[in-house]
Order: C-alpha cells, then sequence, then structure tokens
DNA sequence: ACCTGAACACCGTTCAAGT
DNA sequence: ACCTGAACACCGTTCAAGT
C-alpha cells in the first residue's frame, strides 16, 4: 500500500515499470534474508541491469527505506483500526502483539528499527507517524486507569525492541514465549501488582536450538 | 582480564606479542567505532601485516568473538561480587545499571549482544556462563519476596536488551532516560503495584538529536 | 530519458615468496 | 614458524556508450 509522495515526478512508463519491479523484489528478498542481500542479487531478481536500480533509488540506504517506510505505514494503519476498539486496553496489548508477528515475517522491519537506522530521516519521518500511533492507542489504554499514565510511546517501544528480539530467537522454538515476554511488558506498563505470565522460561537449550535453526 | 584456554599451543615470543597487538587494536577501535571498521585498519594499527591478522584469528568473526568473550566474563565476575552485597534487590538492579553503562562505552559489545551474534559458539559459551550469574543474582533477589519468582534470567537479559537499545540512542541526549527504563524493567520483574520512575518521557525530539549526534 | 555491461574503489580472505 | 605485500572474489557505486 505505498502511497506516491505528491511532489514526485512522472516517471515514464517503462521506468516506472522496473522501479516496482525492483521495489517488489528488494522486499520479497529482504523479508526472507535480511537486508545483506546484495544489489546485484536484486537487480538480478528484478530482471534489470544494476545501474537501472540505482537510477531509481541512489544508493542502497534509499532502496532499504523506501520498503521500510512502507512497512511502518501499514503498522500504523493497522493501528488505526484498533483505536476503534472495544476494550482500550486489549486493544494496545493486541496491536503490540500483531506487531512482533509482523516483525518475525519481516526481516528487513526487523533489522531497521533495531540497528541504527533511524538516523535516516525517512524512516525517522515514518517512525515519528507511527508512534503518533502507538500514543493514542496508549492513551485510550491510560483512560481505563489500568496502565500507568506516566509513561509516552517511546517507554513502551521500548520494551517492546527487547521483545521483538527474543522473537526473532524463540519464535521457531516455542511461539508462547513471544506472549510471555509481551506479558511481561504489560506487567511493567500496568498499575496493578504482578499477574501471571503465558508460557514457560526461555532455557540455555533454547538459545542453542535458535541458533543452530 | 583474558584467561588463556588451557589446551592452547605455546606460540613463539613474537607471535604472541603480535597476537595481544592486535587484539589491542581491535578492541580500541571496536569500542569506538563499532565492529564494521575495516580488518585492514586493524591490522595497521597494530603495526603488522594483514594476513599476520588473519594468521592468529582464522576470520574477522573470530577476532570479533575473542574480544567479546573477554568482556563478558569481565562482566560476569562483576556480578559475582555483586552476589555478596547486603541488599539482593538492589544488587540485581545495580548489577544491570552497570552492565548498560559498559555497553554504552563499548560498542563492540553492545553489537555482539543485540545481533544475531549469539550462532558463535565461543560467544554462547561465554553468554551461558554470564547468564548463570545473573540467574544468581536473581535467585536471591526472588528470596525476599519483592522479585517475582517466575520468572529466569533469560527473561530478565531479554528486558534488559530492550534498555541498551534505547540506552545508545539517549544516554548522551538525557543519561536520566536509561534510569528510567530500567525502573520499567524493574517494574515488570516486580511483586507490587507501579511505583514511579526515574527521569522523564523520551520524546520525538530526543530522537531526532540522537540520530544527529 | 532511460537502459546497460564494464569499470572502480573497497572489503574479507588466501597465497607465494621471503626470513 | 612466522612474517608479508600482492592477488582474489566480492561488495556498493559510477560511467561511457547505446537506444
Amino acid at each position: 500500500m505505498s502511497a506516491m509522495a505528491p511532489d514526485e515526478k512522472r516517471l515514464r512508463a517503462d521506468a516506472e515499470r522496473n522501479r516496482r519491479r525492483v521495489l517488489d523484489a528488494a522486499a520479497a528478498l529482504f523479508s526472507e534474508r535480511g537486508l545483506d542481500v546484495g544489489v546485484g542479487e536484486i537487480a538480478e531478481s528484478a530482471g534489470v541491469g544494476r545501474a537501472t536500480l540505482f537510477r531509481n533509488f541512489a544508493c542502497k540506504e534509499d532502496l532499504i527505506s523506501a520498503i521500510v517506510v512502507d512497512r511502518m505505514n501499514d503498522a500504523g494503519a493497522r493501528g488505526r483500526v484498533l483505536l476503534d476498539a472495544e476494550d482500550p486496553v486489549e486493544a494496545l496489548f493486541q496491536f503490540l502483539d500483531e506487531l512482533v508477528g509482523r516483525q518475525q515475517l519481516d526481516r528487513a522491519l526487523f533489522e531497521a528499527v533495531s540497528d541504527a537506522w533511524l538516523a535516516n530521516d525517512a524512516i525517522r519521518e515514518a517512525h515519528a507517524e507511527f508512534l503518533g500511533v502507538v500514543d493514542q492507542l496508549l492513551a485510550r489504554a491510560k483512560e481505563t486507569g489500568e496502565v500507568r499514565d506516566d509513561v509516552g510511546p517511546m517507554d513502551v517501544l521500548m520494551l517492546f525492541k527487547g521483545v521483538c528480539e527474543s522473537a526473532s530467537a524463540f519464535a521457531h522454538v516455542d511461539p508462547e514465549i513471544i506472549g510471555r515476554h509481551l506479558d511481561l511488558v504489560r506487567a511493567a506498563l500496568s498499575m496493578s501488582a504482578a499477574k501471571p505470565l503465558r508460557g514457560r522460561e526461555p532455557s540455555l537449550r533454547d538459545v542453542e536450538l535458535s541458533a543452530r535453526g
């Protein structure tokens, strides 16, 4: 669901087609194998020359950010839908639940949030808008009195990033561990005393298994 | 303080000296600028040829893991000292406090824990021993009844990694934010209801500042 | 205008030759 | 045994020539 920027020049039909092909090929390869797939392989997979790729995206980073910004906007859109849910607290934590599922499917999005990619202007801009959605979900959740009101969206995302890293390691070993760790985030943000957690503790064996798989 | 592995062959004096030089140069450069400084620059800074570096460390990853393992062992040693502290709960959270300080000083350690470096056997082994120390600190803290007893050391590290990422972004903008986020981790691990946090919410402006600096 | 393979500067790694 | 600069295969990026 990529929205074309309003000030973007009209491209010739074949150029537009090539641009899309590169974007699609890159998105597929990045999702599968992360951000360090070579630009040569992307161009080949898109059926264009390497130089054509660089005509559309000045550098590899711009290609990455174009995709990541799309993904962030998708996530933000989902969050806006959840703003109309009945239970605001459930809506907030279901949002985080779905978000960690996205990250698991899309290594590109995961790496872009976890690394120092916020130095990229386009990504930081999309991140800011996304943060606004988290803020609204959080504000509604606070009104119930169940969520502590001295935290902001950035605090939520800080905790969330830990879960994302954990998820990328343990999701294939035992998916319940993700739920457990989201429960710990919920505990951190909750007004009331400790409640039981889903799942089991991750063990050393789990680390070993996730490293081999 | 690196302990020599018992099964390691004796090196000729000059070889040993070169090995140390490479290790020191790499540690300094990695700490300053992260893990992607070139192996050529490391060799030059150590005053040896590139091939000499590869004689001592079969690949760049081995050089990195040698340094990271040392750092993890240092951190574990510090944790063992804190096992004798009077207040076990304070000891646990002071340990995390100091640990995040180490990460901030040493970009190599930070990257090695946050990325998929646990696939490296040597690092994973050191990580396992380190986890044992966290487990002991945690066990003592649980005995007081203040820390929930359904969490394990891996759960603690999951939350901690989020703080490390936050710290690497915000430490230079407002160091208090680290304390705040450690307070949130403490809240997640605590039996009792929400307590006030240190510091202030990180803002969008903070993200921007940290990206530019 | 847009396309492309060839060329460039760089990286981690290996090798052949030196002591 | 250990050292080394030169060579290799690769990467992201640029360029000169084609349509």
